[in-house]
DNA sequence: TAGGCCATCTGGTCCT
DNA sequence: AGGACCAGATGGCCTA
């Protein structure tokens, strides 16, 4: 996929600029040559003014040129980077049992169902009475303290959970962006099936 | 074959 | 001025 896709751009690049670059030089020399071709001394005046403003011409299409492939090269970059921003992030998820690989839109949704269904359930685990003697509550705890605190280097987990570190009460509103929205207002969440991650699974769409 | 997803290019806008 | 970000356009690949 990279190598066609290197290969198209190189060649559609080089078309559109190329293009228009040997349009201008060939343009601007032949409009110019026939006055100095009968000797003219006025003529290679005009032709020397001619190519000399060829050869600006020319050189700000290059520039341009070159800009517009260093823009592409960062913009591939950062394409890029989203991804694996991406792909971290499907990493952290819990994944499916078919092993198939969720599309761009499906991450970002399923991670933000994911992060409000531990958000859940880690404010009901703290309203149970004896949660200290618990150790799923102990569990939930540390996901607690990890989602509050400054992300701890090396843990996912952590590094991409600390953004909605300001949800730690979700109201159930689109307006908090660490909450979900409501059925009514996005369509893509199921609230009956949220509070168990096992059962929110299948609730991403 | 239509539709979904994706990568890339491109021009515009904003920011430093 | 140059880089980052964004959205639209385009074309390829895959699947129902």
């Amino acid at each position: 996929m990279e190598s066609i896709y290197s290969d198209i751009d190189s060649s559609s690049c080089d078309y559109s600029y190329s293009h228009t670059d040997d349009e201008d030089s060939r343009s601007s020399i032949q409009a110019a040559s026939p006055a100095c071709s009968v000797g003219s001394p006025s003529g290679c005046q005009q032709k020397k003014r001619r190519r000399g403003r060829a050869r600006n011409e020319a050189t700000v299409h290059v520039v341009k040129k070159n800009r517009r492939v260093k823009a592409n090269d960062r913009e591939r970059n950062r394409m890029h980077n989203l991804n694996d921003a991406l792909d971290t992030l499907r990493g952290v998820l819990p994944a499916f049992p078919d092993d198939t690989k969720l599309t761009k839109i499906e991450t970002l949704r399923f991670a933000h169902n994911y992060i409000w269904a531990l958000s859940e359930t880690i404010r009901i685990a703290d309203q149970r009475p004896n949660k200290s003697m618990d150790p799923s509550a102990l569990l939930l705890s540390s996901l607690a303290s990890c989602m509050a605190d400054a992300p701890s280097p090396g843990s996912d987990a952590c590094s991409w959970s600390s953004g909605a570190s300001s949800s730690s009460s979700p109201s159930y509103c689109t307006s908090n962006p660490g909450s979900p929205a409501s059925p009514d207002d996005c369509g893509y969440l199921q609230t009956d099936v949220a509070y168990s991650y096992h059962n929110f699974m299948p609730s991403i769409y």
